[in-house]
DNA sequence: GTCGCGATTGAAAGCGCTTTCACACCGCTT
DNA sequence: AAGCGGTGTGAAAGCGCTTTCAATCGCGAC
């Protein structure tokens, strides 16, 4: 087999345990033989076996992230955060990645098992009382990353604010006939970002034109793909009374949507101004004004959140919320930006 | 402390070694006791210790995958590939995403420790003789994953392949100062690009310009930038004799390339025509001809070579290579696609 | 009535590490 | 000379599970 600490042991003609506490650090150990040890160590090349340091030690130094990849810069920029923060940590990084929400529950017990991981994320999904229940039976800690829940740590973005900018925007812009394009009903920031296009609508003294809000049944990524938004978007321009503007619940179908007023031979600020939500790479690039979300400050604040927790488990809850920003592009008639 | 083998054998009135029977389906249990354990589990809310199970076990049930987050749609993507294909079976994944090459070898170390793993991904790194002795001593199966080395199970793509067929085209269109626009020298797969783009134009029997080809230096994403791509794209207008095509190494930079061209105010096909490497999602979203590289099935083919080779330490290695695809779209002149 | 055999079970020895407890030893103080 | 606190170390008991080995039991075969 490989070499284990009673190797050490041997060859440097100390305990186990004498071998264990130079690993570790412990400061009882004189130099002398600290140095024979690793010396020994180095010689055979001695690795610590993992499992065993995690069984005796009862923690993996592992946090578990289980992130559903509907919407895929998001989910790439959260990790990136987690990572980023990880990095300079002593943890690795378990994911789950599920592309349906059905899966969810599946890997959230994978994700918390007993031995599994010293903390989990959970992003972009609801915490039902039935999960909190799994995780609390676990006891594992948990940070809700895209997600709310009193009694548990979170790193959120209003998104019924960022939903009543958007259409706040659009309403100052002076434009009359504000659509709104949603993924997924199941969604729940959509669901907020609804809210808070209601909320503007209200607030300036307006009428909601129901029929100018059409929502995407799809449920392969909850909605929230380019396909999606096009269909919408062609929906929309097909059902009469045509939009002189539009608020896209997430920018991949904002992007869609554009597409589609694009190929109805109309014109993006001039005829339809368009409003998407994210920021992700791609808007940048053709221009979209959006709402823009610190997904990688989200996914580093997580992680110490998660780590905070770990470490004085009995905390009051913590939350943080985002306010997602106002990114003006050409698609609401901004300059050109790079 | 938690429910373990113990408190299920005691209320069960059997032994520790017929409550792991039962867990494990042994067939010499009798139903009776069988199912006296899965009551008694049941009712305590059992879940075995992952790290105890491992320990004894001497395996891990975790895949640990090694990518550098150079290009992070075809990060993402393989991800994906292999996130579907492990969703089918009992492993989970661990994730070590750096976001320089330098931070990769201390990744493959934690990545392949002892015990962490029963195999690793390493993708798009080049395996040094140093790496390949490392995870030697781990005795950790590997895939290498668009990278190659005789000796390791790889999936790659023939990227000199592909770096030819992309010249190629562009001289089929007639075209002839055909511009290279590369990332890092550092970059394996780039160089290989380049080689191909040298072998199109020996077969083709016509001489290479070097002043047409622009390297760059960035060492952050590994010049796998757009604002990369744009920069190499202005210092080739600035070069005088302006190119009438241009290969770029990558889709992000050829998006880079495609934004700088446009401010010089030339257009798309005509005055210069463009071909990336990638197929990103924003390649077809803006009608950028390119190579498609199938990285989802590339990451599920891993998987399922690194699960044959876990399962069969012996045989010999079996290498896969893809041949990119030609995706013709508006900028090199093919009709506007969805 | 005994023997052999398969089915079922338990005792116990790991897996490789951490950690508690106790002990030996040292140089000092009273 | 006895007592003391501090230091360095080892023995051994876990951590929660798997697995080997041996024992027991019933049952049909002889």
């Amino acid at each position: 087999m490989s070499v284990t600490i009673y190797d050490i042991a041997e060859q440097a003609g100390v305990s186990i345990a004498t071998v264990s506490r130079v690993f570790n650090q412990h400061p009882r150990v004189s130099d002398r033989t600290r140095e024979r040890v690793f010396e020994v160590a180095e010689r055979l090349d001695y690795q610590p076996h993992v499992s065993a340091r995690s069984l005796a030690r009862q923690n993996t130094n592992l946090i578990s992230a289980v992130v559903p990849m509907m919407t895929s810069y998001f989910f790439m920029e959260v990790i990136r955060g987690l990572q980023d923060r990880l990095d300079e940590s002593a943890y690795d990084l378990l994911v789950y990645a599920s592309r349906t929400l059905g899966k969810v529950d599946g890997q959230l017990a994978r994700a918390a098992q007993k031995g599994r991981a010293d903390g989990v994320l959970l992003c972009s999904t609801p915490l039902t009382e039935k999960r909190l229940d799994r995780l609390r039976a676990a006891a594992t800690p948990v940070v809700l990353v895209d997600s709310f829940h009193p009694d548990v740590d979170s790193v959120s973005v209003d998104n019924r604010r960022g939903g009543a900018i958007a259409a706040r925007h659009l309403l100052d812009l002076g434009r009359e006939r504000i659509g709104l394009i949603l993924p997924h009903p199941d969604s729940v920031p959509a669901r907020d970002r609804r809210d808070g296009y209601l909320d503007a609508f209200q607030e300036a003294g307006r009428e909601v034109d129901e029929a100018l809000i059409v929502e995407c049944g799809e449920e392969r990524d909850h909605g929230y793909s380019r396909e999606a938004g096009y269909d919408a978007m062609r929906e929309l321009l097909a059902r009469g009374a045509r939009p002189d503007a539009v608020f896209a619940a997430s920018d991949v179908q904002a992007l869609g949507a554009l597409k589609a007023i694009r190929e109805a031979g109309l014109h993006a600020p001039q005829d339809i101004a368009l409003v998407g939500f994210d920021d992700i790479r791609t808007s940048a690039y053709v221009g979209l004004s959006t709402l823009r979300q610190p997904m990688y400050e989200m996914g580093k604040l997580a992680i110490e959140k998660l780590f905070r927790r770990i470490a004085e488990p009995d905390r009051p809850p913590s939350h943080t919320t985002f306010t997602p920003r106002l990114v003006t592009r050409e698609t609401t008639g901004a300059a050109v930006t790079a």
